[in-house]
RNA sequence: CGGGGUAUGGCGCAGUUGGUAGCGCGCUUGUCUGGGGGGCAAGAGGCCGUGAGUUCAAGUCUCGCUACUCCGACCA
């Protein structure tokens, strides 16, 4: 299928939504696939989008004291056994190395799912007293896991994700860290992501293998179904008695540690895509466009478009702006097209009349709206209008999810909210049989608890008291 | 792991009752164009996934294999 096809057969996002998602992460040149199965190569214009997110993520991490560290990719496959939900959680999905240098090894070598055992092993060495906690560590890296089916960005073999892990002296402290980070989180998805999230605790069916308490941030994507898009773990002393992560305490005592984990991946590059995403294909806040503005020379045979382009850019460039300038030998209508295509929130269009009359045309990407500007006020004008995009964006994204937020009191009431491609707000008794029926019943997951029901309020289900109030979804 | 589908040029596809492959896009060259996916002209590019079988003859029919994909189950 070529361009043109595709944006025909995307006119409506919501029919085909899964179809849109997988063709305009391809013909964005955002990804492509990688010669193992399940695995992406992630190309320039898609890995600039990541750069972005690290850049803005690992300042607030600093902020919020932690420090980048770095930990072997192959961990021994006894270090997954020594806890125990852990290892029962990730066995079916890691890929181990049996054989290197020639030989079968001794101790097969998985490749790591995520780093909680080697981390917590080496976490183990190096604290003694209660005067070397906390330790607040992040590293970014790769990690594999070998999903039965997957989808560029949402759910690959190998994906790239920072992992944040802590230990603490207190369990007071540790959940604070849990909660801190989510907050982190949240913050960042809707600053510099331009997408609102829910956040809250996961039930006990959903959360990380081996926590004590999960805690994540779900989006809302297009076609009303949720997104994980990032988590927060609250350990207690799990992982702390499986290391053997312990510290002489003030009163001469020996105590574990409590332990937490946070991460995101480049899921978060999916989750833009489809929560802001629309017919014409990407739409990229500001903040983390590779390209901020395209300047688009028109019938740059004319002697002085080119050189007028030039200016521009090197005017925008000295404010800071990611600028570039699309000289390449096609037709306007073409580069209109495909810069919309790949989600440019600002695009300037200089021609010999606008040079004439000492102006250029700024369309913007999220509402279409054209403008003519001075040339004079284009650098102010596009300094306000990416402020205004970026805040557009969240604003169009807040109201969709929540007009798209129903409640229910029954099975049949979650059904058609999800069905309806809500997010469905119900009582929820607590108990994993109610749990599973509206899994089956409605193909929706409980996504997070989001409070505390109050008196009178009864579980969807089975009509006993409720002891949540949760949001359920479709998911990704 | 269960059920369905697909495999033909870089991409998307067509190929009739079997007769040695065609279309659109893209690509190359030239030219006119240029403010929303341009026009004209000339080109390049294919062991039809793979192994066997039926036949004078297989892209086409039969069987096996492999890969990919969709829907379930599983999961960030």
């Amino acid at each position: 299928m070529d361009d043109k096809q595709f944006v025909k057969e995307i006119a409506n996002i919501d029919e085909n939504f899964a179809g849109w998602y997988t063709d305009v992460v391809t013909k964005t040149e955002l990804v492509d696939y990688g010669p193992v199965k399940g695995t992406m190569v992630i190309r320039p214009y898609g890995y600039a989008i990541w750069e972005n997110i690290q850049k803005e993520l690992d300042a607030r991490f600093k902020a919020a004291g932690s420090q980048n560290a770095y930990f072997p990719l192959l961990i021994p496959m006894s270090y997954f056994t020594k806890e125990a939900e852990h290892v029962e959680g990730f066995a079916p999905e890691v890929a181990v190395v049996t054989h290197a240098g020639g030989a079968k090894l001794e101790e097969p070598l998985a490749i790591r799912p995520t780093s909680e055992t080697i981390i917590g092993t080496m976490y183990a060495k190096w604290i003694q007293s209660y005067r070397d906690l906390p330790v607040i560590m992040n590293q970014w890296c790769n990690v594999m896991r070998w999903e039965k089916t997957t989808r560029p960005f949402l759910r690959t073999s190998e994906f790239l994700w920072q992992e944040g892990h802590t230990v603490h002296a207190t369990e007071e402290e540790a959940m604070e860290e849990t909660l801190k980070m989510l907050n982190v989180y949240k913050e960042f998805a809707e600053n510099v992501l331009a997408i609102p999230v829910l956040t809250g605790r996961k039930t006990e069916k959903e959360k990380f293998a081996g926590a004590l308490a999960t805690f994540g941030m779900e989006a809302m994507m297009k076609d009303g179904k949720s997104l994980q898009a990032g988590t927060s773990h609250y350990m207690g002393q799990n992982f702390a008695k499986s290391f053997e992560i312990k510290y002489l305490d003030k009163d001469g005592t020996l105590k574990y540690g409590y332990t937490t984990s946070w991460g995101v991946s480049t899921r978060l590059i999916g989750a833009i895509i489809m929560a802001h995403g629309d017919e014409r294909g990407l739409v990229l806040p500001p903040k983390v466009a590779p390209i901020q503005v395209i300047i688009i020379p028109v019938a740059a045979h004319k002697g002085g478009v080119n050189e007028k382009a030039d200016e521009i850019e090197n005017l925008l460039k000295e404010q800071g702006f990611k600028v570039k300038t699309d000289k390449r030998d096609m037709t306007p209508g073409r580069k209109f097209n495909e810069w919309e295509m790949k989600g440019v929130p600002v695009r300037i269009e200089i021609g010999p009349r606008d040079i004439e009359n000492g102006v250029a045309m700024v369309c913007r990407r999220d509402t279409f709206e054209k403008t003519t500007v001075k040339l004079t006020e284009l650098c102010e004008t596009v300094k306000t209008l990416l402020d205004e995009i970026q805040n557009n964006m969240l604003s169009k994204a807040k109201i969709a999810r929540d007009s798209h937020i129903v409640e229910a009191d029954s099975l049949d009431g979650i059904l058609k909210g999800v069905d309806g491609q809500n997010f469905v707000k119900a009582g929820w008794c607590g108990c994993r049989e109610c749990e599973d029926k509206i899994k089956e019943y409605a193909q929706a997951t409980a996504r997070i608890i989001d409070s505390d029901a109050k008196e009178g309020e009864v579980c969807a289900v089975c009509g006993k008291p409720a002891k949540h109030k949760v949001i359920f979804a479709r998911a990704y």
